[in-house]
Formats: C-alpha cells, sequence, structure tokens
RNA sequence: GGAGAGGUGUCCGAGUGGCUUAAGGAGCACGCCUGGAAAGCGUGUAUACGUUAAUAGCGUAUCGAGGGUUCGAAUCCCUCCCUCUCCGCCA
C-alpha cells in the first residue's frame, strides 16, 4: 500500500509516477473522497468527544443526587446524530481503503521506461549459448525418452498443467532443491525456514496478492477463509507481520523451499505444452526483511544470489531490468533471471527479485525500532526465486542432453544424484 | 471433535458498570545524590488516526478480534480466533 498521507497531499506527483507502469490514479476521485472523509470525520469526533463529556457529568450527577434526566435527553440528541455520520464515515473509509489497497507500488527512478516484457532492459548477459550438432529435443520429448516426466498421467490424476516425475528425473528435481538450500543456507546467510502451504487471507493482503488477484489463486472450499500460497513469499514474509523488530533482528533472509499452487486463469493457451507453466510447481524462495536504508544494495545481493546457483549449474541466462509496464504490482524495483532454453530457442523467465520498499510493511505492519530515532518505521522488504525448481529441471535437462537422448548431470548436482554423471535414456545399458 | 481454564501496556500483575486519566511492581531513560558505582529519591516511559508548521497542544480509538446491551464497558451478553489442561482421534 502507499503511504496515504502521500497520495493525499501530493496526488499529482503519485499520479505521475504511477503513469510508468500505464495506470491512471484518479485524482479527482482521490481528492473527492478525502475532503468528505475529513469533514466526516471531524463531525464524528467532536460528537463523541461532547457525548463522552455528558456521560462523564452524568455519573458525576448521580453521585452529587442532581437530577439526570436532562442529560440523558441530551446525549440521545448526540447519539442520533453521531449514528448518521458514523454510519456515512465507515462506509467512506471502507471506500477509500478499498480505493489505496487497489493502488500498485510506485516503480523506482531507474525503472526502465516501457509498455510490455519487450521493453525489459538487459542488463547482464552470462555463459555461452551451447552449439548442438543436432537438433536439440524439449524437456517433453527428453523427460518422455528418460520414462521420468508424464504430463498424461498428471492429467488423468488432475487436470492439465500438473506433472508426474519419476526415477533418476525425480531425484534430478529433489537435488535440485536441496542443492538451491545448501548454498543459500551455508554460503549466502538465509536461514531455511519451512512454512505453512496454506495461508488466510489477512496473509495474502499483506504480501499484495489480495484483494486484486483472486483469480490467480486457489481456494480452500468451504467458509475456513484458506488458500493455497502461490508463492513462499506469502508466509515468508507475513512472519513479520504486526510486529515490531529489533534493530539486531535485522537484515532478516529467510530461504524456503515450498510447492507454489496457482489457477493460471488468465493464461489459457499459453505454455501448454510441458511443465513451463503449472499449476503446482517447487520453488526455493529467498525473502529479505531489511532496513529502509539497505533495500536497494539488499535487491543486488540476493539477484547476486539466485545467478549463482544459474551460475554453478552452468547454466547461460541474461538478467533484465523490468520495465514499468512489466513490473508486479508490489514492486519497486525488479530484476528477472532468464534462462536459456535450447528447444525454445530463447531465454525464459527461472526467478524475479523484486524490492517492494515500504509496500508490503505498510500492508503488513511490519517495523523496526529504528535506534537513531527511537521511533517505530517501516521497514523494507523483498523477495526472488532461487530458483524456480520446475523450471531449473526443463534448463537443466535441455541444456546437458546428448545426442542419444540421455542427460549428463550438472558437476555440482553429482553428489545429490548418488554419484550419478548421466542419466540414461529409455533403454540404455551401461 | 468433547469438557474445562485462560488472553490486560516492554514484562509481571490488580481491576465484576462511573474519582481508571488502566492501580502496583519490574525493566528502561534522564536527573539528584556519589571520588566512581550500587542503593535511595525524583521525573518520565504505548500505538494508530485526525487536526497542526510542529516529534507542541487538543480530539478519537485501542485491555485477543468482531458485534451487542447501556447515558457510560477492561468489567455484562453473543460470535469467532488463539494458548494451556484433560479426553477422543491420528502421522
Amino acid at each position: 500500500m502507499l503511504d496515504p498521507k502521500l497520495v493525499r497531499s501530493e496526488p499529482e506527483r503519485v499520479a505521475q509516477k504511477l503513469a510508468k507502469r500505464h495506470f491512471t490514479l484518479d485524482i479527482n476521485k482521490v481528492q473527492a473522497l478525502e475532503e468528505q472523509r475529513k469533514s466526516l470525520q471531524t463531525r464524528s469526533e467532536t460528537l463523541q468527544s461532547e457525548q463522552n463529556l455528558r456521560s462523564k457529568s452524568i455519573g458525576k450527577a448521580k453521585q452529587a443526587g442532581e437530577p439526570i434526566q436532562p442529560l440523558l435527553d441530551e446525549v440521545d440528541n448526540l447519539k442520533q446524530q453521531k449514528a448518521q455520520a458514523e454510519e456515512s464515515l465507515h462506509q467512506l473509509q471502507e471506500e477509500l481503503h478499498q480505493f489505496l489497497a487497489g493502488l500498485p507500488n510506485m516503480p523506482d527512478d531507474e525503472v526502465p521506461e516501457g509498455a510490455d516484457e519487450n521493453d525489459n532492459l538487459e542488463v547482464a548477459c552470462w555463459g555461452e549459448i551451447p552449439r548442438f550438432s543436432f537438433t536439440p529435443k524439449d524437456h517433453v520429448a527428453l523427460g518422455e525418452g528418460l520414462a521420468g516426466l508424464d504430463f498424461k498421467k498428471a492429467a488423468v490424476l488432475a487436470r492439465a498443467r500438473f506433472a508426474v516425475m519419476q526415477g533418476p528425473v525425480a531425484r534430478l528435481h529433489r537435488a535440485l532443491a536441496q542443492f538451491m538450500l545448501d548454498v543459500h543456507t551455508n554460503e549466502h546467510g538465509y536461514l531455511e525456514t519451512a512454512l505453512p502451504f496454506m495461508v488466510n487471507s489477512d496473509s495474502l493482503f499483506g504480501t499484495g496478492q489480495l484483494p486484486k488477484f483472486e483469480e490467480d489463486l486457489f481456494k480452500i472450499d468451504g467458509d475456513r477463509d484458506l488458500y493455497l500460497i502461490p508463492t513462499a513469499e506469502v508466509p515468508a514474509t507475513n512472519l513479520v507481520r504486526d510486529s515490531i523488530l529489533k534493530d539486531e533482528e535485522l537484515p532478516m533472509r529467510l530461504v524456503c523451499h515450498s510447492p507454489c499452487f496457482r489457477s493460471e486463469a488468465g493464461s489459457a493457451g499459453r505454455d501448454t505444452r510441458g511443465m513451463i507453466r503449472q499449476h503446482q510447481f517447487e520453488k526455493v524462495e529467498l525473502v529479505q526483511v531489511v532496513r529502509p536504508e539497505e533495500s536497494v544494495a539488499a535487491l543486488e545481493a540476493l539477484t547476486g544470489h539466485a545467478e549463482s546457483i544459474l551460475q554453478r549449474l552452468q547454466l547461460p541466462y541474461r538478467k533484465v531490468a523490468l520495465c514499468g509496464g512489466d513490473i508486479g504490482f508490489a514492486a519497486a524495483y525488479t530484476y528477472d533471471l532468464e534462462v536459456w532454453l535450447p528447444a525454445q530457442d530463447c531465454y525464459r523467465e527461472i526467478s524475479s527479485c523484486s524490492n517492494t520498499r515500504d509496500f508490503q510493511a505498510r500492508r503488513l505492519k511490519a517495523r523496526w525500532k529504528n535506534p537513531e530515532t527511537g521511533k517505530n518505521e517501516l521497514l523494507h522488504t523483498l523477495n526472488g526465486s532461487g530458483l524456480a525448481v520446475g523450471r531449473t529441471l526443463v534448463a537443466v535437462l535441455e541444456n546437458y542432453q546428448q545426442e542419444d537422448g540421455s542427460v549428463s548431470v550438472p558437476d555440482v548436482l553429482q553428489p545429490y544424484m548418488g554419484g550419478m554423471t548421466v542419466i540414461p535414456a529409455r533403454g540404455q545399458h551401461d
């Protein structure tokens, strides 16, 4: 959420910032709502104050044995007026809250201008794009050849956009997650954290999925107010909801391996083949909670941590800064990491690393006691994939494939595969 | 799922309708005292919102959450959440 005071006092400036992401702030609406809010709030608080004074004098009059009926009549009159004012006020506050809750974060000044993903700015490129002496297969064909990926069975068990993994491919998938967790905990200073895979609507509001993006989520049936998590960012970031952290608890760095569930409501027809876009996938998520002045540097570090996984796996990738039109709802600045997929002959997103500044923290009421000011101040939160495990599996299969349909195991994963160096194709025997 | 006990400020803890403006204590901060410290004494010590030039005043709200009764609710009523104990079930 944006700072209501800023939206109120400098709507033009906010509108200008939001224009970068092609969001139009209705300035007239802001001002109209604010004007009404102010007068209704003042009126209703004044009436309340009057009533409180009367009620106190009733207590005193009673003890002094004086008549209280005149006071009772006055209060009765005040209460009626107050009830009206309060009802209008509550309605208006609700409207104002909905309006503010629907405003996206302001992009940083450094965010590139642009309308969509085509305008994203490439800031780095790493690794050699592999040249194959044969036509590379895609991961679906490879997975079938390895007897390790079955999308038809998954559709029978559930529906489209699910996968069944078996044998060495399933183990490779597990190895990837283990490897990522080990690197982030042992070398990058993250605390391994296991979290609920279902969360309530307060949590989803805190990170910004609600109220605007409910159709992207799987909701648990019944009146329990639970949703399957779309990313571990939600439970992880909500660990600091409604809390005031001590200076020495910062910065907080968490790494969380979890399944992620997305309804992909708006993506019918996109990436229907294979496991690029699934209803369920696993991800190793990095979350940082930091002092405000640290967040810009923290995003560079966090993105570097994600990049380090790609580098150790020797997977070619590029790093892009998302443009204003492509940046997510809660983000002030985002780097996407895109891995090279030979069969698609292009780079595909495998990680998205964002600094949300105080946007989530304000929704979460996540604060720290700033020792310099002695005040409770909003924190900054960041998150990034380190990495999406399913897509990393796809990238390994496609980039490490050999002409006979087997797939060699990246060096760093071999210890996690019991020393296996090659996953043989179906029917092959060493 | 059943029965019972609870949830008060940074912490402990009092408080069953109005001198509660949440007692008292601990902790913390500052001051006095001291050669220095401790003890002692004194003062202060929540958050959010509004108003405001203001981190000054003033107002409103907050005793797990939300409703209700009442002129007035930490206190009475209802619903829900959470914690603890016992029982049942289960991995």
